[in-house]
DNA sequence: GTGAAAGCGCTAACAG
DNA sequence: CTGTTAGCGCTTTCAC
C-alpha cells in the first residue's frame, strides 16, 4: 500500500538517496557490494521508479502520442499494432487518441500535448492541409512529429506515406482495362493529402485513357456514414450510373456492397468495385473485394523508428519522406 | 521553444507563482481582476500545465492504461473505441498496451504500472486465471482495476463481461437445431475465463441434447496462427469430421473459411460454422457468417465509466460484476 | 487578496 | 565511494 521509493530503499539500507539512485543505474561510482545490496532489495520490494519524477527532472517522459482519425478501419488498426510494438520494444509508452474525424477534437488533443506529456508525436491528420496552426504550435515547442499517411508538407518533418498518386493511377487504369467506361471515385476529403493525391491519380488515368470525367463521378465524403451512404446510393442508382467505383477507404466499399444488394446491382457485372483497404476478409467476401493495400504495419513501425531516432539521436537525424508502395490485389469485384 | 510555466506567467504578470496557480484554478481567494489578467495571458501564451509536476504532487496522473491481448480482433477494436471515448470525455488519457497473447509481456507491462504512471487499469487478461500474481501486486498498491471480458474472480474488483456460458449454450443448441450431429468447439484457451465458460456452455448444450461429445471435438488454440490452422484443418479433414464448428474468436472462423475452400468443404452444406465475432463484414462474406456478437463498444464505455467512478468517488464505489448480453445473428453459414 | 516556503520522487553537480 | 544539496513545475499550507 505504501509506495516504495528511493527514500524508503535508502532508509532500509542505511544509505543516502543519491547512492541508491546511482546504484540502481549501475553507476561506476558505486561499489559492487553496495550495488548488489541495493539491487536485491529493490527487486525484493518490487521497486519501480516513479516515471513522473524523472520526467520532471529530465524533460523526457518516454511516452509518445499517436493521434489517428479513426479506429474502425483496418489500415489504422495494423498501424497501431506496428506503432505499439516498435515503441514498446524501445521502452516507450503509447498514448492513443482517436479524433473520430473531428478536426476540433484533433486541435484540442494536440494543444494538450504542448507541455511535456509526450516526447514526440505520430499523427495522421484529421484537419485539412491548410489548417495546421495547432501543429505549428507544437512544432515551435520543438516536439518531434512524424506525419503518417494523412500528412502535410508545411513542416520540415518526417513523413511516412504511400504512393497514393501512383496507386490511384494504377487502380483506375486497371478498372479501365477491365472494361469500365464510367468510373466514379469516392474520396475521403478534398482537403486532406491522400484525398488530393488519389483524386489526381484517378483523373490523370482517365485523361491518359482519353476519358473525360463527368463532374458527377467524383463523390466527396463528409465522413458522416449516413450522408456518405446516401451520396453513394444516389450515384449508383441514377441514370447513367457508373460502371466502376473506386473508393478511398474500406468503409465506403462496404457501404457499396450494402447498396448494391439493396438495389440488385451486380458486382462485378453491373459495377466493378475497387477500394483502398486492409480488410483481412477481402478475399472471403461475396464477391471478393479487389483492393489496394497499404503496408500499414510496416508504416507504423517505420513511423516510430524515425521518431525514436529523432528523439535519441537528434544530431544524426535528418527529417525525410519515406514512401512505401501499396499493392493492387485483383479479385472478383473487378472481374471482367 | 522556451516552455511556458507558472514561473514565466508569474514573472510576466508581476505576481507570485502561487497566486497564478490559484487564479488558474479559479480559487475564491483571488480577486476577479487578477483572475482575468492571469487567464488572459495564459490563453494568449497557450499555457498548458505540465502534467507530471501535478502528478508528482497529487498522486494523480489522469491517465489510465488499457492492456489487451490482441488488436487484430474486432471485439477489442470496438472496445478500444468505447474506452478511448469514455476516458477522453472525462479528461483522462489512455495508454495502450497489446500483449500479443504473451503472458510474460503482460506481466512486464503490469509491473511497470506499479509506480504512479496510471491512476487505474482496464485489462483483458492474457494470463491464465491461475496465474495472476502480477495483478495481485498491483492490487496491493491500491490501484483500481477493471477486468474486461477475459477476467479473473480472484480479486474484489469490477468485472465487465458477457453471458459467455449462456451464449455458448444457445449457440450450440442452435447448431443442433440446424441439424448438426457432431459439433466441434474451438476454444481460445482452456485456462482463461471465456474459454472455460464457453466450453462449459457448449458441453451442457450437448448433454441436454443427449449428445455425448467426442474428445476430438474440442480444439484448443495455442494462440499461434500456424498451429491453430493445422489443428482445425486436421479436425475438418479426418474421417468422421464434424458437421458443425463453433469457434470462440473470429480469427478461427476466418481460418476455417480458408481451410474449407482449400478442401472443398461446403459451408453450410458439409459444415455449419458459428463464431463469436464482431466482424463488420460478417454479413458480406461468402457465405455470410453467423455470429455471436458481444456489445464491445458498450463494454468499453462501461469499463471506463466504472473505473472513473472508482477513482473519483471511491467512497460511493462498490465493485460489481456487470454482465451484458451477446446476440446470436443467424446467417448463411449455419443455414439448413 | 497575495506571497513565501515546503515538498512530491528523482537526478546531478559538487563535497568530502 | 558515499552523502549533501538544489531544483524540475506544481499545489498547498501558512503568513502577512
Amino acid at each position: 500500500m505504501e509506495p516504495i521509493n528511493l527514500k524508503k530503499l535508502a532508509s532500509l539500507l542505511h544509505l543516502s538517496i543519491s547512492t541508491v539512485s546511482k546504484a540502481l543505474r549501475d553507476s561506476h561510482e558505486i561499489s559492487a557490494d553496495t550495488k548488489r545490496r541495493v539491487m536485491e532489495l529493490a527487486r525484493e520490494l518490487n521497486y519501480e521508479p516513479n516515471p513522473y519524477a524523472g520526467s520532471l527532472r529530465k524533460y523526457k517522459s518516454k511516452t509518445i502520442a499517436v493521434v489517428l482519425p479513426d479506429i474502425i478501419n483496418n489500415f489504422f488498426i495494423f498501424a497501431i499494432k506496428g506503432i505499439q510494438e516498435a515503441a514498446y520494444s524501445s521502452g516507450y509508452h503509447v498514448l492513443i487518441y482517436i479524433t473520430n474525424e473531428n478536426p476540433d477534437y484533433e486541435k484540442e488533443v494536440v494543444r494538450q500535448l504542448t507541455n511535456g506529456r509526450v516526447d514526440g508525436l505520430v499523427i495522421s491528420l484529421t484537419s485539412p492541409i491548410d489548417d495546421t496552426e495547432h501543429i505549428k504550435a507544437l512544432r515551435e515547442k520543438g516536439l518531434p512529429i512524424v506525419f503518417f499517411d494523412r500528412i502535410t508538407k508545411d513542416f520540415d518533418n518526417t513523413i511516412i506515406t504511400t504512393n497514393n498518386y501512383e496507386s490511384a493511377y494504377k487502380g483506375t487504369t486497371y478498372l479501365i482495362r477491365q472494361g469500365c467506361k464510367r468510373i466514379a471515385h469516392c474520396q475521403v476529403s478534398d482537403r486532406i493529402s491522400i484525398g488530393i493525391d488519389r483524386l489526381n491519380g484517378y483523373k490523370k488515368a482517365l485523361e491518359d485513357a482519353g476519358i473525360v470525367p463527368d463532374h458527377d463521378w467524383i463523390l466527396t465524403s463528409r465522413k458522416d456514414p449516413a450522408y456518405d451512404a446516401q451520396l453513394i446510393e444516389k450515384a449508383l442508382t441514377r441514370k447513367d450510373a457508373p460502371d466502376g467505383l473506386f473508393t478511398s477507404v474500406e468503409t465506403h466499399a462496404l457501404i457499396t456492397y450494402d447498396i448494391c444488394r439493396k438495389h440488385g446491382i451486380d458486382i462485378p457485372g453491373k459495377l466493378k468495385l475497387l477500394s483502398f483497404s486492409n480488410l483481412p476478409t477481402a478475399h472471403l467476401m461475396k464477391p471478393s473485394l479487389s483492393t489496394i493495400t497499404q503496408p500499414a504495419y510496416e508504416m507504423g513501425r517505420a513511423a516510430v523508428s524515425q521518431l525514436i531516432t529523432a528523439l535519441e539521436k537528434p544530431a544524426r537525424f535528418q527529417p525525410e519522406t519515406i514512401q512505401m508502395d501499396s499493392v493492387l490485389m485483383e479479385r472478383e469485384s473487378t472481374a471482367r
